[in-house]
DNA sequence: GTCTATATATCGATAGAC
DNA sequence: GTCTATCGATATATAGAC
């Protein structure tokens, strides 16, 4: 009789410690981030998350993949999502800066940015390019520049420049001063309207 | 008879060293960057940068007290700056944007987030806080409401905003596809913009 | 299964040769 | 003045006790 019990546990014990590694992670980087701090955020010893994950690359590398594939479910919804084409990009906004996205995109952030990857995480990264966020919005972007909302113009160079504008954001978020960027996204939707 | 040469080339060496660190901190941080790593960008080898400098640290305080000094002065200069509260609001973001500037800013926006800093970096990014930058710009920016060229409401509290924007950008542009930013600030501005 | 103790690797910093 | 070799500290990863 397989112990179902047990099975539950190992799998909850893993994603404890992929919890505290994220928070971590997102914080601090790769190199920044030790696995003893890991293990004191998830309240076990340093050496049992061994146990759970043969390394510290490889927590990051999983949860980079995983960080990606939130990102593109984002972008799914985003269409399914019933509105004007500003109310889609809002919305859209607003998940992105939402607590529980924010720190796998800080994470992808990281990977993009600061440090030399483990090759797991470096082969999801590069598959995941700007471009293919990007280009899955323009058609919404397009139909609001038809409608007179958006700026005409170069779709792909106005939309780069607010999403880096509110992947800035997000960035700065964790440590300046208390702010709810949420009360904003109307000032930050300036950037591409008319 | 002092030898000139020699002393010249003490100080152009430190130069070169904290030249090179200032480009390896920025983009991976404290803990991150390995002294290596800056002894290979400055083409020397790894133990002769203790000639010249303590420590790693010593390093990293000494840059971003250099940093906080340089936006300190870009924030005096946008006063002289003859020209119109607008104007003088794109000429402070295009300098922040400035090849020689974004690495600095970059520094210090690693000192303020990413990591436990060094005391004496720590200190010196105590003293220097967002509110420091906002509140010497406030006055520009109050003067074009006046002119009705800037949206009503709490300057304050739009302007931590656009300089989160900027800095957000400066965050990106080392990594995201090559994109000349400084075309695009007059999109940034409508942030602000009535 | 979890912890403590330890082997191994890496990095900051120093010493010594040239 | 610069490099190479090495010490000491810290962190990753493993081994063994419970």
């Amino acid at each position: 009789m397989p112990r179902i019990e047990k099975m539950q546990s190992e799998q909850e014990r893993k994603d404890q410690i992929k919890k505290a590694a994220l928070k971590i992670f997102a914080e601090k980087g790769l190199v920044g981030t030790k696995m003893s701090m890991i293990a004191e955020e998830a309240g076990i010893s340093q050496g049992l998350s061994y146990r759970y994950f043969e390394s510290k690359d490889e927590i990051f590398a999983l949860l980079v993949e995983e960080a990606i594939e939130e990102s593109r479910k984002a972008i799914r919804d985003i269409a399914k999502f019933s509105g004007s084409p500003l109310e889609q990009l809002k919305a859209f906004t607003l998940q992105m800066l939402d607590e529980n996205h924010r720190l796998y995109f800080l994470l992808v952030q990281q990977a993009l940015t600061l440090e030399v990857v483990p090759s797991k995480a470096r082969e999801a990264i590069e598959r995941y390019s700007p471009q293919e966020t990007i280009e899955q919005i323009i058609p919404i972007f397009v139909r609001g520049q038809q409608e007179g909302v958006f700026s005409e113009g170069d779709a792909y160079k106005q939309l780069i420049l607010y999403f880096s504008v509110v992947n800035g954001l997000i960035l700065q978020d964790a440590k300046v001063i208390g702010m709810d960027w949420t009360q904003e996204v109307d000032l930050l939707l300036k950037i591409l309207m008319k």
